[in-house]
DNA sequence: GATTAATTTAAACGGGTGTTTAAATTGAGA
DNA sequence: TCTCAATTTAAACACCCGTTTAAATTAATC
């Protein structure tokens, strides 16, 4: 081993920060070895290739965040009464922030690299996400479905992918969002009021009842 | 005049049909003018430069959607009973599904548009659409804000943006998940159907009860 | 301290991008 | 039919991209 040790980890700062800003096509290796003042031929000695430095930027955050939100989730459904929609949307908070310690802005960052991620690259993506963190997905999706069991599966479907986008998009979104809210209404929300807003949102819209027509 | 009177034409439908598919960054102009078949300095003859199509390219069904949603609108809201939340979403189901006869696909190539546009480029569209179109989306928001009177001025506008959330990123993947729910559950959904699935989701948002903690 | 492997570096490669230029072509009005 | 403006065309321009190469440098091992 040789030379500077946290190339890596410079690089991962730098690219994760770009990415989420701009996305990841917009970002250019060069911009983001630039930023994190390391060669331009160092991406591809640690990583291979800017699809797979993608992929662990987010994986760095997914490897934290995905345990410890199952975990969270099981540790409330095996609790004896049956966990309300918000309660186990609430319990994604705590793992959410806990991002925030990770690094600076970690839970924003990770909420908009995931949107980018699941709007941008069709493929590789969405395939590397639900062969890796599956199996925490799927302790989700039941404890989601027991506690509204009322909503047959497919529907089910279509209403966490419609929850997903009110997240992701909003996080995308959100610097902009704060800005016209600050000016228009005089409100000053951080990530986590922000969270908090759209909890009761999504809640709501996946324990709707269905309606079968009109 | 000389030549094809149509090439502006056919570079719009080349250009929307390719912009919605792979985002506006994605899509080069060699692209879109092979794919219409025309010289590729037609574009900036005709539009001045791509930033410029991209908006024309919106424009059109802009132009189209906006006044028709607008008095669907007004329709509704002067009607002696008050419109419910969900009668106001569905009141937009018909100026959109419109958009399929202007082209084939156009309601789902128009939503898919708008979702490119919010999340890829910050800033140009976003000013474009609010600055051409804001007296209609005044309407609309004055609309839902009186068929929920409990909810504050600067909550709804955060619940109206994560309802843009929704159908956008929803409408972004929608063919991608449209597979998935085939294979899964064997659902076959056409857009109007995604649409009819997602509005009573967000009127269950956008309704719902301000809880002032957790 | 010499050897060797890991890492960093500067430079180039091959290709794609939006835009501009100037010449060729087209079609309507005089 | 001639004229002239609108349009189309092929080519080039200047720039940015991800990746590769080979040499220089660094740090650990013997």
């Amino acid at each position: 081993m040789a030379g500077r040790t946290d190339t890596k980890t410079r690089i991962l700062d730098a690219a994760e920060k770009l990415f989420a800003e701009r996305g990841f096509s917009e970002t250019s290796l060069r911009l983001i070895t630039s930023k994190a003042e390391v060669n331009l031929a160092s991406v591809n000695y640690h990583f291979g290739s800017k699809k797979e430095l993608i992929r662990a930027v987010l994986a760095r955050y997914l490897d934290v965040f995905m345990p410890t939100a199952a975990s969270e989730i099981k540790r409330l459904h095996l609790a004896p009464e049956h966990a309300s929609l918000n309660e186990i949307f609430s319990a994604l908070i705590k793992p959410l922030l806990e991002l925030n310690k990770v690094r600076n802005g970690g839970t924003i960052i990770f909420l908009q690299l995931l949107g980018r991620g699941y709007i941008e690259s069709q493929g590789h993506l969405r395939w590397f996400i639900t062969t890796h963190y599956g199996q925490h997905l799927t302790t989700f999706v039941q404890a989601v479905s027991a506690s509204a069991p009322h909503i047959p599966p497919a529907e089910m479907f279509w209403r966490l992918h419609f929850t997903l986008g009110t997240i992701v998009f909003t996080m995308a979104s959100a610097d902009a969002l704060n800005e016209i809210a600050a000016s228009d209404y005089g409100e000053h929300n951080n990530t986590e009021a922000i969270i908090r807003k759209v909890i009761p949102y999504m809640a709501a819209g996946v324990a709707v009842p269905v309606t079968s027509n009109e």
